[in-house]
DNA sequence: CCCTAATGTCAAAGCGCATAACATATCGAG
DNA sequence: CTCGATATGTTATGCGCTTTGACATTAGGG
């Protein structure tokens, strides 16, 4: 499937996908480009016509990643509708899931070093995503007494903090050691928290 | 002060220094031992008499970054005391304090790709400042109706996940653009609803 | 004082990134 | 169909970084 002589047919995409279950494997730290190359069978310099470079390789995993997480926030907030409620609650779940899912894009994401402004497609894909959740914020944000009712941009920024946080401090082997509860769990609980100091879970939950 | 001849005197310790700066500036990817060695005023060589590699020096960085960031907890901790409730904000604004204040030593321990397990030291000073924010927990914790108060190891991971999650997201050049808000306010509402929910704070605040 | 251990330098191997020059395949125009 | 332009891949090469082994220098105790 791979070789059909000299010319690959489809070497950039062979290149992330080679990049991304390197990453996986060694994490984007340990990752190098001539090892993506050999696994795409090309040599190290074939990558370049396709990339500027080895940070280039890496932003378009991250780019595809940022596509796919916003298909995913997407069809989730989607699913929980027309409960804003359920909406919310499960683009947060949504967060967990995908760094579980695809692994090796998310590394690239948010562990590489990679600023969002490598690219304008970058920066783009990755508003689309949050986007989705501020939009599942401004739905659950009537539902709030107007009284105390912060900017949904706010509540949606600490649901996305939270769930960054839990993947990355439980979520993986970084920190301080695993708490003793499933990722899923603690950011159940911890939404579930969350929401009750919006005042919109009732108690009994 | 550095070269007093053909002993340097405390090069583990400039290496370390000269190590966090490069790190601030250069990211903990950009950072390079060479570099390290260099600013010390020594040769990449010497720096294999006082650690074992470019790994091995990060994780001292990250190390003396844990045992820093403990005693701030604990001081943060202490100065909010009596009031448990005090005492365990404080110790969540605590994070973000660190996260400004010593950049170097917090993408050494956090965004350096270094695994906890790195070293048994490195793993054990990460316990002690997870240890300082269970124990406001565990007084905070007998604030709450026992019919529905979560373990204490849960909500302090909570806190934990959504001060990282803060500072990981917002409070540097990371992922979809800044927030609107200043991360120290985004931390300060979100630890405040969050608490509301557990019921310890008047919906009043 | 001298001998040993600690600490640093030098030299070199090995690897990854990146560039330049060259080779081969593809494709459209006439 | 053929030919040239363009796209795509290889080879050769340089540079910097990490790491190791052999050698040099200094400090400090018997």
């Amino acid at each position: 499937m791979t070789k059909r002589g000299y010319h690959h047919g489809n070497l950039r995409q062979a290149l992330v996908d080679a990049a991304l279950h390197l990453i996986e494997d060694k994490g984007p730290t340990g990752f190098t480009l001539s090892e993506a190359a050999k696994t795409a069978g090309v040599t190290p310099a074939a990558v370049y016509r396709h990339f500027e470079g080895r940070e280039q390789l890496i932003a378009e995993c991250a780019l595809q990643g940022h596509e796919i997480f916003a298909d995913l926030m997407e069809h989730a907030f989607a699913k929980g509708q027309p409960s804003a409620l359920a909406a919310f609650e499960a683009t947060g779940r949504a967060y967990l899931a995908f760094a579980r899912r695809f692994p090796g894009h998310y590394m690239a994401m948010f562990e590489s070093g990679t600023a969002v402004n490598a690219t304008p497609e970058l920066a783009a894909a990755a508003g689309r995503s949050r986007a989705v959740l501020e939009r599942a914020a401004e739905a659950l944000s009537e539902h709030i007494p107007p009284d105390k009712r912060p900017p949904p941009a706010m509540f949606s920024a600490h649901i996305w903090a939270m769930s960054h946080g839990v993947v990355e401090l439980f979520a993986r082997g970084r920190p301080g050691a695993q708490s003793p509860f499933p990722p899923e769990d603690l950011l159940e609980a911890g939404i579930g928290i969350y929401l009750r100091g919006l005042g919109l879970i009732r108690p009994d939950s």
